[in-house]
DNA sequence: CAGATTTTTATGTATGCACATAAAATCATT
DNA sequence: AATGATTTTATGTGCATACATAAAAATCTG
């Protein structure tokens, strides 16, 4: 075997690719160690570790200390979204975007919410209702509640020019949060909002954001029947 | 000051996360450059890069060589869905897992898949339907199409007892692939396989799966009403 | 032989150094 | 002032080395 000299990560990392895909290394099975790897391809450890890391954290390599690299049995293929703010989406997409604030109160959520947000029962939050539009067609129906305690100015900021998306992305600092997607049948009311059929399909995404222990926001947004999100692999 | 002494990339990851969330360093700020964090953390500027890196792969932070790195101005959430075979997605919940083939059979696809496959037009592919079972109860419906020609041996199973998604993950090498998530009204047939009513919104992946220039499948799946499927961001 | 202990080994990472590279900033030239 | 060449600078990466750490494997011990 003649000495294709491997300089740099990249391509390193593309010969592994290439003897996985071709199965010259098969799913499960233990590949050389990183120091033979190095020798073989004539580069630093360091170099291979680099491919691999990035491979393993793609999912498509399994890494144990002492145990070894190997091709992972089944790739769990991740899906890498890139939730952006709804104005970016619909403006990526070459279309006009518009907003319109629907409703905006001081009120005290169902239980259910405060107690997925963890707030006192009793306690009011700010609601917001929202539409998101692209090309003037109605694109989402934004449904959020906001932690007036956790979060500085909101009580201030109307939210009829700026949606709380894009509100709180730019004001209210966050640590972590989770985030659902799933289907739900368009009630009377929403279908007339996103001008759908009533029962008609609709794709939800709900979120939950936390700021240490404290719940910053949650919102549901649905969007109009036949949007996708979509993702390479 | 004094120094509380950052001796791994994960600490230093870590203070830089703190400053972005307190908003000491808020959103499109730029962020003083490597050398300097590595003088103020005491440490290697390599340590300082590692976790900067892992920030902007992570979506937030913004870099560019000579222009520096500058907090993202909007943190484009980035969540990273684990597509796992469904037979590992159902036992990981705890519960049972079942199979059921429906439909098995050689035959020219409509217009649209051929195209989306970039297959001849009258070239013929393998078809399953399948349902993914879940403690007995409906989970999943699966409708796959592969291409017989790109996948060796597809033609000897019978997919009676392993579903497709499995087979081909274990024996056809694929390079890439995209994704799609969305929603959809059950269809009566739909409904009745799935023992929902029709109508009722699924959530739907669809999945095209490429081997280089070649299409090696394309499926869709429909899962029941109430599916969700969550991720930390 | 079971269970505890030690050894071995592959990955994980910190460091100093060197150089590559992109792009902003500056300077030179017309 | 517009254009183009040059310098500067922050990030990107490679490498040799050293040590840390997890976990498998081997060894010891009762």
């Amino acid at each position: 075997m003649n000495k294709p000299a491997f300089r740099n990560w990249q391509s390193v990392q593309e010969e592994v690719l290439r003897r996985i895909h071709s199965r010259q290394w098969p799913p499960g099975e233990l590949i050389p160690n990183e120091a033979d790897l190095a020798a073989e391809f004539g580069c630093a450890r360091t170099t291979v570790n680099r491919a691999l890391r990035a491979l393993a954290d793609a999912g498509l390599l399994d890494r144990r200390r002492k145990a070894g690299t190997r091709v992972a049995a089944q790739p769990v293929a991740k899906a890498t979204l890139d939730i952006s703010v709804i104005r970016n989406e619909v403006e990526a997409r070459g279309q006009k975007y518009g907003y319109h604030l629907i409703d905006r109160r001081e009120t005290v959520p169902p239980v259910a919410t405060s107690a997925a947000m963890n707030t006192p029962i009793d306690a009011p939050l700010l609601y917001l209702k929202a539409l998101h539009l692209a090309n003037d067609r109605p694109y989402a129906l934004e449904s959020r509640w906001i932690n007036g305690a956790v979060v500085a100015g909101v009580r201030d900021e109307s939210f009829e020019t700026i949606s709380g998306n894009e509100w709180l992305l730019r004001h209210a600092p966050y640590t972590h949060g989770d985030i659902a997607f799933s289907a739900t049948n368009a009630t009377e009311d929403e279908a007339a909002i996103l001008d759908c059929a009533p029962g008609g399909a609709l794709f939800v995404i709900d979120r939950l954001t936390w700021d240490g222990d404290k719940a910053v926001t949650k919102v549901r947004i649905l969007f109009v029947p036949g949007y996708q999100i979509r993702t390479a692999l």
